[in-house]
DNA sequence: CGAGGCTATAACGTGACGCTATGGTCCATC
DNA sequence: GATGGACCATAGCGTCACGTTATAGCCTCG
């Protein structure tokens, strides 16, 4: 009774939340569309979405539905591959900030790709979106600063990293090993945008110590905000396994707290072969931004710019 | 383009390999399966089944697809259940034989209704059938007396089982603490019908041994053969784990291999929850019988009685 | 307040699917 | 070796489901 047209139907309707979008992706027209989405939702005897003003959204079940119909989707195609070729093509999906991929997962992704079982996508996401792209299963895994617990998510600790002080070198505050927040009093900084997770730590964390400091440029990503850094527009905390443009020196800040980055995956979720192979080299390839020292970093010199295309 | 119903019914078809009676049972007229099974076959490019001579028999792709349709199946039942009770209803398949059931794995099975996750299908089968409803999909886990590997099939090893010849009380050979194999020259013995692993490995022991022996009744199932032993049709060699009638005792023949009784599953299905909650249980439970002592039978008195309807 | 964009329904035509009927093939039985 | 039976496979036909265009209803923004 279920079509599986409805369900991947579904699955690029809950990608535009718009019919009349999803039903050009589709090469459908709007109505039949409507009707399929409608079907679905009659033969599962659950409504899949709601109008919140003019915008659609997905209910609780409809996400749901989601996760099945994405599995479903990728099941068949598996199986079409295996039955084909013998193993599956299908692409395992890993989702994670940019930095994230720049600095951390380098040498694993390159480990799973060199094996080759299986295509390697990568979506580039921040926080939140990495956490929605586990959950409704368009990742399959993902790597991300969480700490604490996540409903319906399991986390694996992945590596800790320490925050530091990216300056130039003739900066003043080159001179000292050590930076102290009370440090940054009056400083200029380049950090994220309001609402963004390391612009909320950053700001707690400096309002909590009492100095007082200024925004210099708002930027997103750790690439630009240390190309600021470099152009002298001001200074900026960064994670410590960055990598710095020339002439920039980082300095530890032991107050900030180390970011706790994790391997996420659902709960729920089969560990199937390429996945948990992604899983295991993930793990296998963690190492501990603890400090950045300049060891660490000719050890791996190519690390991070081999994940530049 | 793949139908839903196509996987349903072929799983059906492939149940009876007939178009005629998988018809019946779909409540479907045999020309309109015959199409939906022709169009699965085109859909996916690969021939389902072959005629040999007037048998139809699936193709290597044929097992392949049934185990793929009985997935996507059984994965589908299970989301409507979590849609509707928010939990899986679907039943985890156990194949094992008899006396498996009868003497091996009650403990275990007790514990897993008694969790009640999810309903406990069991399903009774000789070595043969067990290892295929596993290769097929038809039974999530098996329990057999499997040596070596199987290929495609992951086995765990669960317990050993002793041999022992039961006897009445007032035979002879019962004031013996144990049987060497040449005590049997001459014996009667009630044995499985020729091919039976047990028939099999009693005629090779027998026959290494250099002992004549004949067949008193072929019997098929631990029960039935202690059945005639009570009788005093003959004797019979059967498992340390066996329960015995009143009147019999058993002596062991160590010079007997014993047969490791092993869990085995399908080693590209995913370990999804209550099977691999089933799994646990079997294995937790697991006890030897390398020999058969009264203190063991006392300890779990009703362990094989509780598993009787 | 009107235009634009989108959802939802209506009316209609085409194609897919199931049914009955029947030919073809293999095997059992005599 | 012939005959009947069981069953697979195909043909022809009718019905229903699905997709299309047309259009009404609704919200939002200029």
């Amino acid at each position: 009774m279920l079509h599986l047209d409805w369900l991947e139907a579904f699955t690029v309707f809950a990608e535009h939340l718009s019919f009349t979008h999803a039903a050009k992706a589709l090469h459908l027209s709007q109505p039949a569309l409507h009707v399929q989405i409608g079907k679905l939702g009659a033969e599962l005897g659950v409504p899949l979405y709601v109008r919140r003003g003019q915008r659609l959204e997905l209910t609780r079940d409809g996400q749901r539905v989601l996760v099945f119909a994405r599995e479903m989707g990728q099941r068949e195609r598996a199986f079409r591959d295996e039955l084909r070729v013998g193993e599956s093509l299908q692409p395992v999906a890993l989702a994670a900030g940019e930095g994230t991929f720049l600095y951390l997962l380098g040498p694993a992704i390159r480990a799973f790709t060199a094996a080759a079982r299986a295509p390697l996508r990568l979506l580039t996401r921040d926080l939140d979106a990495t956490l929605a792209a586990v959950r409704s299963g368009e990742a399959h895994l993902g790597v991300a600063p969480v700490d604490g617990a996540a409903p319906g998510l399991t986390i694996d600790r992945l590596t800790e990293v320490a925050q530091v002080l990216a300056i130039p070198a003739a900066h003043p505050l080159a001179r000292r090993r050590s930076i102290k927040l009370h440090d940054l009093e009056g400083a200029r900084l380049i950090v994220p945008p309001p609402g963004r997770p390391h612009r909320a730590a950053i700001t707690a964390a400096l309002l909590r110590a009492g100095v007082t400091w200024e925004p210099a440029v708002e930027a997103t990503g750790w690439e630009p905000m240390l190309h600021f850094v470099a152009l002298g527009v001001g200074i900026a905390i960064v994670n410590a396994c960055c990598r710095l443009p020339r002439g920039l020196v980082a300095r530890p800040v032991p107050e900030l707290p180390r970011r706790t980055y994790s391997v996420i995956r659902r709960s729920d979720a089969a560990l199937e072969g390429a996945t948990s192979e992604l899983r295991r080299l993930l793990l296998a390839h963690a190492t501990d931004w603890r400090s950045r020292s300049r060891k660490a970093a000719r050890a791996r010199p190519e690390q991070p710019a081999s994940e530049r295309r």
